[in-house]
DNA sequence: TTGAAAGCGATACCAA
DNA sequence: TTGGTATCGCTTTCAA
């Protein structure tokens, strides 16, 4: 059990032509399906190696074929963040079905983590990056560029990016809502969402949404949490912040659909009829959406297909494909019946 | 901009020895920090290192020195369910912590889909496996007893693991689901699930949950939606097809909490008390219960933990120390408002 | 404290 | 259709 595993049991190239009778080269042709040899030489090869249960090691092969790895680093702020799961399964599944694997980075947010998970990567020779947000320290900018990878930024379209983009313009995508509910006939806003960003989408859709607002004659009374992500219970704690310090909101805008049900709740438990006493728009059209009686205000924007647009665009590039530098994925508002309706 | 990226510009460690003027081992030496070699010369080297960007290439030095990488592979069924993005989460940042990077395959449940992965993330050398689910196709067993890396299962502690085990119990505590709500007074009792991993954890808390309420002489009308995760919208529609062919069931235990939540949506757009009219029982404790004015009877099971576990593990196992084949991170039962009260 | 040489497992390139 | 040899970037080993 406890044996220092010797590597004496592994099977090499080696091993299998030496067993198949033929020299290094031709197994490794034939185990790589180049062409060039005969049926019966391919037969023996394949024979060999299926018995001897041979995996070759890529470690080896990228090394001695002065390529990159088929690895794909991905940072992702948190997962426990609904929305960013769902990025992630994007990614993931599109870039398997390619043979490309995905290694992961959790960066909390924290740009000197993502910077730190980005040296580790590197060193590994990915094939590319795709990194959450566009803010990246000075010295992840220079590992970036010195290292001569594709690198996808998703999420935010705002940026002049690195190398490509995808995702949506977060900005206007809060404009809209502002104008929405300005339409709606309120004044009074709030915006509930998480600090951790503040240099990130989320604030570029409170900085949308609050310009929409003021330019309708309203005003935004915001509430940023300390908590470490985007969920119910911050959504509820924030809700109640926010009341709290001015009583005279309407309506609610929040960070995503998890924290507008969070909200939700509060107002149910307080007794505030939504959207008779308050308003509620969430972002994102999450699952939970999908459930509930009344329909959620809220915008409608396909994370998987976001996920699967930047592993899209990395494969793209990796073959050689031309590749637009920016690809906005879209979003679209959907009315809902957590604000008050239309006034005729 | 479309330059075939030579690797002339990447700088090795030859061109930094070069640059301190020493030679190739001595930079190798103080790079690592190996000791034994002067304070003058670390200097020098480190000084010019970090002149030059030099990145290690992580590639050729787990290849010469024939150790495995740091990798470790982690296998999950799926992200749209919040318990594995969870156990992820928790896996990913433990992992970092101590250095290691995660290498992430997403199975969709499938062991063929494992299989695959298996053998793509082997051939990249990792430290170690982190696979959850006990049910592996043969090839997977004999992959995995040829690497001779550890590997740990993660989710459901009834298997005689490979090599390491975390988890909890499934049978145990479907048991104590139904033994409890047999103590509430139900027996004509309903279970909502996804059918796609009948071999798995789920169904082993259905197995438990029907012989607690069998002993106790009642019965299971079981229904597995073949929607694909295990969210909000299955357990809605999952409900209404129960309750369409057996309008007797008095409660429901789910697969977890978020189905649980569809449920409960169904329950009160039909008009259908919770708990008057119908008892409902989730699993998993999510953060959606957090906001729930009535609290859910549920279980509850630290998925971070059992991630952060998993991990711990592994990393014990990689330093050599003694680990035990088995550990149990445990759950308890939420008793919530969502069920009928103790009879008095 | 330092350095030279061998080699890890595979592929590229050239020769037969 | 096949095989020999150099090589990738680094570490191990041994000698100075």
């Amino acid at each position: 059990m406890d044996e220092k595993q010797g590597k004496t049991s592994k099977i090499n190239l080696s091993e299998v032509a030496r067993a198949a009778g033929v020299s290094k080269m031709t197994a490794s042709r034939v185990l790589r399906g180049d062409g060039g040899y005969s049926k019966k030489t391919e037969a023996k090869v394949m024979a060999k190696a299926d018995q001897l249960g041979y995996l070759p090691n890529r470690l080896a092969s990228v090394f001695a074929g002065d390529q990159n790895s088929t690895f794909v680093g991905v940072s992702i702020p948190d997962l426990g963040n609904e929305v960013f799961a769902q990025v992630l399964e994007g990614i993931d599944r599109k870039l398997g079905s390619f043979g490309h694997q995905t290694v992961l980075g959790l960066t909390q947010h924290a740009a000197q983590e993502e910077e730190n998970w980005i040296r580790t990567v590197l060193s590994w020779q990915p094939a590319g990056l795709i990194l959450t947000g566009r803010s990246h320290s000075p010295r992840s900018h220079d590992m970036l560029r010195n290292a001569g990878i594709p690198v996808v930024e998703i999420w935010d379209l705002n940026s002049s990016p690195l190398d490509m983009s995808v995702g949506i313009n977060h900005f206007d995508c809060g404009f809209d809502v502002g104008r929405f509910l300005i339409g709606r006939g309120y004044r009074a806003l709030g915006f509930v969402g998480t600090s951790h960003d503040t240099a990130n989408a989320a604030s570029a859709r409170l900085d949308g949404f609050t310009k929409a607002v003021q330019d309708g004659g309203g005003r935004v009374m915001k509430q940023l949490c300390l908590h470490d992500t985007a969920s119910y219970y911050p959504g509820f704690y924030g809700t109640e912040q926010l009341l709290a310090s001015d009583g005279a909101v309407e309506c609610i805008f929040y960070q995503n659909d998890s924290m507008a049900f969070g909200g939700l709740q509060y107002c149910e438990q307080k007794g505030l009829d939504v959207p008779g006493d308050m308003g509620i728009a969430g972002w994102g059209d999450l699952a939970i959406a999908s459930v509930l009686k009344k329909r959620m205000t809220s915008v409608h924007v396909s994370h998987l297909k976001l996920g699967q647009a930047a592993a899209e665009m990395m494969i793209a590039r990796l073959s050689g494909e031309p590749v637009a530098a920016c690809r906005d994925i879209g979003f679209h508002l959907i009315p809902g019946a957590t604000v008050r309706p239309v006034v005729l």
